[in-house]
DNA sequence: ATGGCTTCATAGTGAAGA
């Protein structure tokens, strides 16, 4: 089984990176973040005609989230149910008996923000919602755009980046809380060169001079770990016209996919 | 350097992202 996560900054703009990526890989998952369109503009014939389905919940402007799959999605939740939320921000669904739960947790703009505590209430929300969802799927991946960087090695920069959002430790915190739920960031069961990034700045030529940060991150549940083969981030899109600013990261799990 | 890009909603610029 094939996941993979990507933050694509408006699927409007970004479809055909998409559809060009997915004929080449091939993957049995994509999850998608902030598609930034409204559902009833949701490009699911297209996706169809190139054989995926798709389950998504999205708004206009921002946010907005999606799992396109080669199966069909089964019990298929939309956003968290013990959190209050007006922004789309979770997409979750049982696909040949693992549960996908693709999130776009919020950035939290800066740390005396009312923005950073929705952040970190959002989180302790999710990690709630998923001790329940472990029990019911003990075969889970987490992934999305956690926007968090756990480590100081998942950034470009760290004295740079000491007192803003993505790297503080309450954040950091909550990371280790959803591992403490027993998920496993698989991107660190491997071997990994050193300055891997899933996301760079726009601005001032960050990708050309790997100013980034590894917040796109794809968790695994205990049962799921022995299996998986590899995770690798896939800088070929970020390097297209008109990229989104996150690259694909993408797992590999050794469990039937029929 | 509180900017630098990019997108969206606008029809001037401003918000938001990370």
């Amino acid at each position: 089984m094939k996941l993979a996560t990507w933050n694509v900054n408006s699927l409007n703009v970004r479809l055909p990176h998409v559809l060009d990526w997915l004929a080449a890989n091939q993957p049995d998952v994509l999850c998608l973040q902030e598609l930034k369109q409204e559902d009833k503009k949701f490009p699911l014939a297209e996706l169809q005609q190139v054989g995926y389905q798709a389950a998504f919940v999205g708004q206009k402007t921002y946010n907005g989230v999606a799992i396109i799959c080669k199966s069909m999605p089964q019990d298929v939740v939309l956003n968290l149910p013990n959190f209050e939320d007006e922004q789309k921000r979770l997409v979750a669904a049982t696909l040949n008996g693992v549960r996908v739960i693709c999130v776009y947790v919020p950035n939290g703009q800066s740390l005396d923000s009312d923005k950073y505590q929705y952040k970190l209430a959002w989180l302790v929300a999710l990690v709630e919602w998923l001790k329940t969802e472990l029990v019911r799927y003990p075969k889970l991946v987490l992934l999305g755009d956690l926007n968090i960087a756990p480590e100081d090695r998942d950034v470009h920069d760290p004295a740079a980046w000491v007192g803003n959002v993505l790297v503080s430790e309450p954040e950091r915190a909550m990371f280790r809380a959803l591992e403490q739920l027993g998920l496993r960031d698989s991107f660190r069961l491997f071997e990994q060169p050193e300055k891997s990034f899933s996301w760079w700045d726009y601005r001032m030529m960050g990708f050309r001079r790997n100013h980034g940060l590894r917040i796109d991150h794809i968790l695994i549940s205990k049962p799921l770990v022995a299996h998986c083969t590899s995770c690798i981030i896939d800088k070929a899109p970020r390097k297209l016209e008109r990229a989104s600013d996150h690259t694909p990261v993408v797992t590999e799990i050794g469990v039937d996919t029929k």
